[in-house]
DNA sequence: TCTTATTTGTTCGTATGTATT
DNA sequence: GAATACATACGAACAAATAAG
């Protein structure tokens, strides 16, 4: 239907299902026709169609799904304060839960997270930031799934030295009041200066398996490296989450 | 030829060829060899192989041109550090330069910036941002574009309240030593905070044009505003950059 | 449980269009 | 203008996952 010329058809017919998705004309959660019928309504072969809703696949509003059909996403974006995640007063003020709660629930969401705690070995990479030797490469592992009303939306692996970590609390599973930077400090590896690096990147199996996503969703990374006053990295966490799900806020003073 | 099955024969091929240009393989800017050649090379049809260097360049790995050929990215990736560049030591050792500049410079290559200056209507959600009223909704624009090597990497947009700037260096294209930041203050506006949210969007057909993107390569939105101290927003810079070629860090103090 | 229909995923072969050299 | 190279689309076919009976 939509011969503009010049632009490509699959991408006009995304754009025209883009535009019905973010006007709300199709609702989040519900089905797409199927392709044969979307082939018919824009005068197209399926898979033209197809290419189209790969398109939106991609950007992910959508999800397809072989045999069932295509649903609109149904969460909205999920926003991230830096900050105030670790911030000593917010800490205490989330009690026992995090501020993935307190991001999820202002969206009117339910959270959920599960917590994995094992000694395993790092990546070469988080051992290097740990200054990990290479003869004893292991570190406690805190791996959180983190869902909002059952979708899954994170996933973050932390990372800490075995040597500070074994026999405390930041190697049980419930990391008590204030979260495990109150732990760091009484265990007398305060943690005074954060750094966080942001990159776009593909995702891995277990990502894509967990997340949803598809092999083309690719995620953000957020390295997250906590440091003591001694400029020793004593914890670093990788946050992966869908890239078109997030949106991420620093704010800091400017001397 | 390579038929493991059960993974798509597109995202094999895609596989094998970013493997080779990640090795070094392929050298970055060299041209791949063309559709026919690669199809008869991996036992697959022409449309198959297109595929194949679909996703390679929506991962921005690869650049196609018709009737030219396909060449791989010479770009390597740019970091950005966003405290360091608004620290006051750092803005007056950088001279007359930024901190693009010094980005640039870091990875050996060399930096240019073109900048334009305007007053103009800026968009609905900048006007918002900088409290403009309705009937007074223009500002000082300075548009600037940036590249490495001379290659485009970077678009960023400055809006400042006309009501401000009129007049004063922040509407000249050469904003003096320090930087805008500098005569921010000078003028009685001192910056005391600044924010960056950073997000994942699909390009601008002006983004496409200047940072020479497909239309399916989203870029990462860096929207950075200045804050005075009686929590007025006096500059709103938004920054886009292909999303594959920027990492982001950032670093504070734990209190 | 098994079978069948539905729905999306992939690939082919072919053809045509468009930009570059 | 001709040759080259990528972009798109069609129609057909088969595969794989799911749902319905």
């Amino acid at each position: 239907m939509p011969l503009e010329k010049s632009r490509p058809q699959y991408r006009q017919i995304a754009d025209v299902l883009r535009d019905e998705i973010e006007r709300g004309d199709i609702a989040p959660g519900s089905t797409l026709p199927a392709e044969p019928e979307l082939a018919a309504r824009f005068s197209a072969t399926r898979p033209t169609v197809n290419r189209a809703l790969a398109v939106l696949s991609t950007e992910g509003l959508i999800r397809t799904h072989r045999g069932r059909g295509t649903q609109v996403r149904r969460i909205p974006v999920i926003h991230r304060t830096a900050m105030a995640r670790y911030d000593r007063k917010a800490r205490e003020r989330n009690g026992a839960h995090g501020a993935f709660d307190t991001e999820i629930r202002s969206l009117g969401m339910e959270p959920r997270t599960e917590t994995e705690v094992a000694l395993a070995t790092p990546p070469d990479a988080v051992a290097e930031a740990l200054g990990l030797a290479k003869d004893e490469q292991s570190a406690i592992m805190r791996k959180r799934r983190m869902q909002a009303d059952n979708v899954p939306v994170q996933l973050a692996t932390s990372w800490i030295p075995a040597e500070i970590a074994t026999g405390t609390q930041l190697a049980e599973v419930d990391s008590g009041p204030g979260g495990i930077i109150s732990r760091f400090r009484e265990l007398g590896y305060e943690q005074v200066r954060l750094t966080e690096s942001v990159r776009l990147r593909r995702s891995t199996d277990e990502e894509q398996e967990f997340l949803g996503l598809e092999d083309d969703q690719p995620v953000v990374e957020i390295w997250h490296t906590g440091w003591t006053k001694d400029d020793r990295a004593v914890e670093v966490c990788i946050h992966a989450v869908p890239a078109y799900l997030w949106v991420l806020h620093y704010d800091w003073p400017l001397t």
